[in-house]
RNA sequence: GCGGGGGUGGCAGAGUGGUCUAAUGCGCCGGCCUGCUAAGCCGGUUCCAGCAAUGGAGCGCGAGUUCAAAUCUCGUCCCCCGCGCCA
């Protein structure tokens, strides 16, 4: 959420910010909505202080054992209308907190503005690779070598599953382990959260109440989690932490789940837009100060991961209209596919600066008293997409895949995946 | 799932309808004192509105009873102990 005070004293500044991201709601009506609810409130409030003098002339005079009758009824025509006016207060903040919450973070000055094709490309690593074959894409690739068994996963789950099989089961380990391994080496925390989450949690890392209809719900009210950042990241909701615990770093593995609601229709053939997938997620938590630079820290990290594979890949800072609620910058790693001759997302990097933090009530002390933490999160990284650029940049001429070197110790040295015996 | 106990400020912990203006202690911040440190003393240390004075709210969350609720009633969530079930 944004500092309702900086709207209020500066909303010329948040509608002008909030203009590069293409945000259709309104900031005049926030400041209406806003002053409506503090009208309604400084009435309410005024009727209590009447009501709670009443209340200690009643205390008196009952302690001086004399009459209070008429001091009674007035007070009970005065409780009277405390009802209708505090539910006239709940109904103006209400409305103004539904706009509040919807409204999104400020963009940093860094990025540019308008709509998603204003992303700007600032990195590339390694080039395209050549083949003197034509490449297969990836689904053709794991069908003829046994390893991915997509109709059963239909069969099974239903459209937006995949299923791996054997080596390539193994593959996805070995990929969730290498990453896991390296984020352990930079010296940060891992974590096993829950996978499912009370709405609470959802609400603080910004997927509620705004992109409810993206999440799966469970019968008995849980969310689950379409990322690790969201349990990862509210870990210290409604705490206080002291200066000296700031930073922390976190990595978490976990399955995603998402309805990609409205995303329906075959754009792609094999595995690419899921209803569940893996990533390994890094969650950050810092000083206000200090969280730009690890903003382009978290990034390096990202980026670390794809070159040990030895795979093509650029990083896209996305246009202000393309990043998510809560991120005032994110990164998109995007690594090559040449069977589908595509750059597939295979990571977002986002600093959400106090967005989150002012969701879930997570200060540190200061001096001055206590603040808000500042919270970042990248994918470090999505298994999926990485698989398909992987199997598509590694396969051979016979259709075979070779094993990047960093994750042949995870295979029990396997250099080449090939046809499963039946 | 059943039975019992509990949820109060940064922390510990008192408070069973109206002197609650939430005691007291610890921690933290500021000040005084001091050659320095410690001790001691004074003030501050939840949220909302307000420049402020001040006013309002707040005792897990929600509803109710009452002129008045941390306190009584109901619902709900979470934690602890015991029993049951279980990978």
């Amino acid at each position: 959420m944004l500092d309702i005070d900086l709207i209020r004293k500066n909303p010329q500044f948040v509608k002008e910010n909030l203009a590069k991201r293409l945000c259709e709601i309104s900031i005049d009506e926030v400041v209406k909505s806003d002053l409506e609810w503090k009208k309604s409130k400084e009435l309410e409030d005024s009727l209590r202080k009447k009501r709670n003098d009443l209340t200690e002339e009643i205390k008196n005079a009952k302690m001086q054992k004399k009459p209070a009758e008429r001091l009674v009824d007035e007070a009970k025509q005065v409780a009277d209308k405390i009802i209708v006016a505090g539910e006239k207060t709940k109904e103006m903040a209400e409305k103004r907190n539904y706009l509040i919450e919807r409204l999104p973070n400020l963009i940093d000055n860094s990025v540019p503005e308008g709509p998603e094709e204003n992303f700007k490309i600032v990195k590339e690593w390694g080039k395209k690779p050549s083949f003197d074959f034509k490449p297969k894409q990836h689904h053709e690739l794991g069908q003829s070598l046994g390893i991915l068994d997509m109709p059963r996963a239909a069969k099974i789950a239903g459209a937006g599953f995949y299923m791996f099989r054997g080596p390539l089961a193994r593959l996805e380990w070995a990929l969730i382990n290498y990453f896991r391994d390296s984020h352990f080496k930079n010296g940060f925390e891992e974590i096993c959260p829950p996978f499912l989450v009370n709405s609470q949690t959802a609400f603080g890392t910004g997927n509620l109440p705004k992109f409810e209809k993206d999440l799966y719900k469970t019968i008995d009210g849980f969310y689950l989690i379409p990322t690790a950042e969201v349990p990862v990241t509210n870990i210290y909701a409604n705490e206080v932490l002291e200066e000296s615990e700031l930073p922390k770093r976190f990595y978490a593995y976990t399955p995603c789940y998402r309805t990609e609601a409205g995303r329906h229709g075959s754009e792609t053939p094999g595995f690419f837009r899921l209803h569940q997938f893996d990533k390994v997620e890094m969650v950050f938590l810092s000083k206000p100060e200090d969280s730009w630079k690890m903003h382009e820290e978290m990034l390096s990290f990202g980026e670390k991961l794809i070159e040990g594979l030895g795979l093509h890949y650029r990083t896209k800072m996305l246009a202000a209209g393309d990043c998510g609620i809560a991120s005032a910058k994110t990164y998109d790693l995007e690594v090559y596919a040449p069977g589908m001759d595509k750059y597939l997302e295979t990571s977002s990097i986002s600093n959400c600066t106090d967005f989150q933090a002012r969701r879930m009530n997570t200060k540190y002390k200061t001096k001055e008293g206590s603040k808000l933490i500042h919270t970042l999160n990248g994918s470090g990284l999505a298994t999926p997409r990485l698989m398909i650029a992987l199997m598509e940049t590694c396969q051979t001429k016979e259709g075979n895949i070779k094993v990047p070197e960093v994750l042949q110790k995870y295979m029990n040295g396997l250099k080449e995946i090939a046809p499963v015996k039946k």
